[in-house]
DNA sequence: CAAATAAGGAACAATTTTGTTCACTAATTG
DNA sequence: CAATTAGTGAACAAAATTGTTCCTTATTTG
């Protein structure tokens, strides 16, 4: 029989190698079902291994999510960091792709049912709201004060509300349209954010 | 034994009022759970009546959701109406109090969990697009026009990016934070969508 | 190269859930 | 008031899914 072991990864994975695969198997199953929706035996044919593999890191399905969604290679690990290009435009348009970007891979396309059933995992959510929303808000707003400062920006743009104007639009317009594409971003930059946040 | 028809609903529901009642259990089931969760079990009890009288209605779970998204007095009816106060902040405001009114009911929760798994149920999901967003959408759409027509509003601002900002922003803030208020309503208007308008 | 570790896959029984039907009786109709 | 229609609740068997364990074997370690 001919060799594949050169077509397909070791045959065997092990330790951090085998739990990577795992933690994005749970993400990908996550992103195209709900957390009531996820059981050991999906996620293990997901990552193609055994059901024991899994027992032997975790006891439940909700402290596989956390693991995955903490994880810092599959899950969210660190904050974005602010672009800093010195134009409020730039900046924008950089953060936002960062964002869509991240929506694009399986833990972003896990977000969705995550917030959708909020009200069943209200711990889950916490974390997702500390871990993704949190941090996003931070940076913006970060980059949006920066702006006021270089006088890009009226003073009274510091708000939640306005902060929160762009994510949601791409958040939506990602879950309702599917692709959010550079065209898209620069629009809604140039038709919302920048006309909105004019000193 | 004691008479208690008083305090119940006539024993035995028949007809269309049995109807509404499934109608209004499935919209519940649906608000925290999810089109795949859906069951004739669970319908049947949330109803308060047996498997064999949705049985003999609908023979799937797909057909009696869309049949209690369509419906008049449940579901999606009829679309919202122009306010036509005469003054663009009141209508904003009009309309969106109407649309937060329809999200903290039954059909309303019952939306995110269809919007969230729309790639598993595209069919579902353009039904819900056809019947309540679109709509929704146009109303805005004319509220806009009559305003510019009035100079109330800049001619730029009829863009569907622009009309879908409010509904955006009051969606992911019913979801994300819980209620939506008036003062949240008022303060949507006066600082996004007004600015943004500005001729 | 031998021993130890851990992955893969199957087998398992138990629990839960499914759709369907039946008998009983309340409500309606003429 | 008799006959018909239709809702209720229970019973049911079939099917699917669950968590858990065991055995074989690939990989690693000393």
């Amino acid at each position: 029989m001919r060799d594949i072991s050169v077509l397909m990864s070791p045959t065997r994975r092990r330790g951090d190698a085998l739990t990577t695969a795992i933690f994005q198997a749970v993400l990908s199953e996550l992103a195209v079902s709900s957390f009531e929706e996820l059981t050991f035996d999906k996620i293990a044919s997901a990552a193609g291994t055994g059901k024991a593999a899994l027992y032997r890191r975790w006891s439940t399905p909700a402290e596989l999510v956390l693991a995955a969604l903490s994880d810092s290679a599959t899950g969210f690990g660190d904050p974005p960091a602010p672009p800093g290009t010195g134009a409020l435009r730039d900046d924008l348009i950089a953060l936002l792709e960062h964002f869509v970007r991240a929506l694009d891979q399986p833990r972003g396309r896990a977000l969705l049912p995550l917030i959708a059933h909020r009200h069943r995992h209200p711990e889950l959510f916490e974390q997702v709201h500390r871990l993704v929303i949190r941090p996003h808000q931070e940076v913006l707003l970060s980059v949006l004060r920066q702006a006021v400062e270089r006088g890009e920006a009226a003073p009274g743009s510091l708000t939640p509300r306005i902060v929160s104007v762009g994510p949601r639009l791409i958040l939506l317009q990602a879950w309702e349209g599917g692709l959010v594409d550079s065209g898209e971003i620069a629009s809604i930059v140039d038709e919302v954010l920048i006309p909105l946040t004019r000193p």
